[in-house]
DNA sequence: CCGCTTATGTTCTATGGAAGAACTAATCCG
DNA sequence: CGGATTAGTTCTTCCATAGAACATAAGCGG
């Protein structure tokens, strides 16, 4: 049993000054008032509340604006921009290591391309701290690191890798190998690169939702990995393990998997799978594919992606009842394609579909999308307890 | 927007006596001073806080227990036996209405056995609200209802039962047709069948969690409905329509279902499909198939059945990465036939299986468990928010 | 240009809930 | 029967928010 511990006064002041965080972070540049009305505090209450953050760096003064408006001109409340954290990302095709502040800028980056395929895990872990140790060192003075986060293709379990099928790294103990490289203290938490990629979608920036905050992600690398979204949550499942959307059954006859099953939704979908299927290089960009759809031969490979994906995804949508699907990765780029087979299966496999039509979008492929994930993610805790952060 | 309400004094105390409430509910008699080392308060606060809920109701001091201990001896706290839910359900074989009190035992039942499929959906109804109407007559005066729900056997939006295909019932206010009967202001809430019954499983009385928090749970009817529980809480999904696992796709080339798609989960381990495949008559015990299963049809279509649940519920223990799957309706009286099959091809089929092996569980088939959940979420709106009641 | 209006932000006191310490109560033990 | 021990109560202190009054900084209109 958890004890869960009671409230006390300072409950309530740091649940008070979490919700005034997230509030000036969800809706942009507020004056204290706009503070109080949304929360329904006084004005007295909001702006003390106000104060301890600004004072704490989290949330920063504007310059008054030119709005020609009565009455005494507010102060603009921004989230901090000297409060950033780090979002790491090792996939089969890069390294990356990015910085955001609160207000989801891009404060610094790096990313590097490179087949990492059959690599070293320490070797590569070690490319990654020394990459990142060097964004760390570039970056303006002032700026207070608040977490770091790191996106990996596989299987995490607390601070294990224990399998990403696409890098063939087993049992890696990731953050330890990073954190050598890093300023003291500051301790990557690893995570799913689909989930923390998901979370981009989820939020546009720390404590600021997108417009889809339910949905299934798919984020099609080498394989296909996958996270489910309901009210903007991530769902990592019990263990943390859930999201393997491309090893969902789609025909219980079909092709032999490395996973050790048969007729995954990855033997028909995956990036290999479909190019293969399609008689193309395993290289091959999409665009071509998009491109050579007259081909009889890469246009039966994308109907069959199509299909695959219809049967698999219904039956996560009968099971999860999300009204979006969301295609990032590879699979982003083959949208439009796949779009009117997929639409035409999940209206007719998903149950609930005569009353809510399941929508298929696209996520521009933003490169990288786990760091950024990751360091959202990192920031969470800020946007949780700001109080620990003011002492 | 949703601008949610800050913190203040108030909310600290309603927030309190919730906890205590749930404290009390969860770990069975315990003394002010075990309340107060649970919540980490002192004694003087969970004291007052209990006092309060005393005088509400909410919680009963017991008599003195005869353990023989050093110092002073404890008053155990209970919670409160004349607080009442009332839990309803209609299934294509039963009407039930059973009260519980907050210790999660039954007050009253009465529990009706009759073919509903096609019946005429007021009808129906009318006749539920009057057997609940007579149950609630013959309460034991002092017993205050917080509340009723309802399980239906289908897709819930709001108040409207959209679709229950094995009642053959379509857009059915169920609710409205029910207050009528009801003493004022009790208004049944109605839920899925098999998200209710879940619950049953998840918690063993208000507030009381059970072993297992972490499962998917399949209510074999007529169909095959279910229910994803992720610690402690059932997902809805984001309207309510989750669980409809028995539609996932086993085979996309096998039989049509009535749902309009094809080779869904329903079509091979379905009671109506089993016995067809089988070759016994739509009627016939499940005791009975399991004794027959020397006989090649039977055992066949066991198989068959255990080969489809494998299929389909890997995919849903990939996706939700649960630890344990839980037979329930006439699933449970097949699990022992239906566990070795299935756990061998969960243990296949699972990415995670080799870090944690999925297990199968069966539940003994409480009658009408659907509406011992719908009592349990009627109870929710008193654990939220005890403070309420106490005004 | 000056007072009026309007909205923002600040100061001060009151209120309510929990912490902490001291106290009382009820039982066992030697 | 007195000490030890645990349960429950009383009283004061502390702290975060509510509420009201006040100060500030603009635009507006004569």
């Amino acid at each position: 049993m958890t004890p869960t511990p009671a409230a006390r006064q300072s409950t309530l002041r740091s649940s008070n000054l979490a919700l005034v965080l997230r509030t000036v972070c969800a809706d942009g540049p507020l004056s204290r008032a706009d503070v109080a009305a949304r929360t329904g505090t006084t004005r007295a209450t909001a702006a003390r509340l106000v104060d301890e953050l600004v004072a704490g760096g989290l949330v920063d003064e504007g310059e008054r604006p030119a709005r020609p408006r009565r009455g005494r001109p507010a102060t603009p409340l921004l989230p901090g921009a000297r409060v950033g954290a780090l979002g790491l990302q090792v996939d089969a095709g890069l390294l990356a290591a990015r910085v955001l502040d609160l207000r989801g800028r891009v404060v610094a980056e790096h990313v590097e391309d490179d087949d990492l395929v059959g690599s070293d895990p320490a070797g590569t872990l070690d490319r990654l701290g020394v990459l990142a140790a060097g964004l760390l060192a570039g970056l303006p003075a002032g700026l207070h690191l608040a977490g770091a986060g790191l996106a990996l293709p596989g299987l995490v379990d607390g601070d294990l890798l224990l399998r990403a099928p696409n890098l063939g790294w087993t049992d890696v103990p990731a953050p330890d190998l990073l954190a050598a490289h890093l300023p003291g203290g500051l301790r990557p938490v690893p995570g799913n690169e689909a989930d923390l990629a998901a979370r981009t979608v989820a939020d546009t920036a720390p404590g600021r939702p997108g417009r889809t905050r339910d949905f299934l992600y798919l984020s099609g690398q080498i394989g296909i990995g996958g996270a489910a979204v309901l009210g903007g949550r991530v769902l990592t499942g019990s263990a943390g393990w859930a999201g393997e959307v491309g090893h969902v059954c789609v025909d219980p006859t079909g092709p032999a998997c490395r996973c050790g099953s048969t007729g995954c939704l990855e033997q028909y979908a995956g990036r290999h799978a479909l190019l293969a299927a399609a008689g193309l290089a395993p290289g091959t960009p999409l665009a071509e594919v998009v491109a050579r759809i007259g081909e009889p031969r890469v246009g039966r490979a994308l109907d069959a992606a199509a299909d695959a994906l219809g049967v698999a995804l219904a039956g996560v949508l009968n099971v999860l009842d999300l009204p979006v699907v969301v295609l990032g990765g590879h699979l982003a780029a083959l949208a439009d394609v796949l779009r009117p087979r997929l639409e035409e299966l999940l209206c007719r496999r998903v149950l609930s579909a005569r009353w809510r039509r399941p929508a298929v979008l696209a996520v521009p492929g933003a490169p990288a999308a786990g760091a950024t994930g990751a360091a959202l993610q990192a920031m969470d805790g800020v946007l949780a307890d700001p109080a620990r952060r003011l002492g």
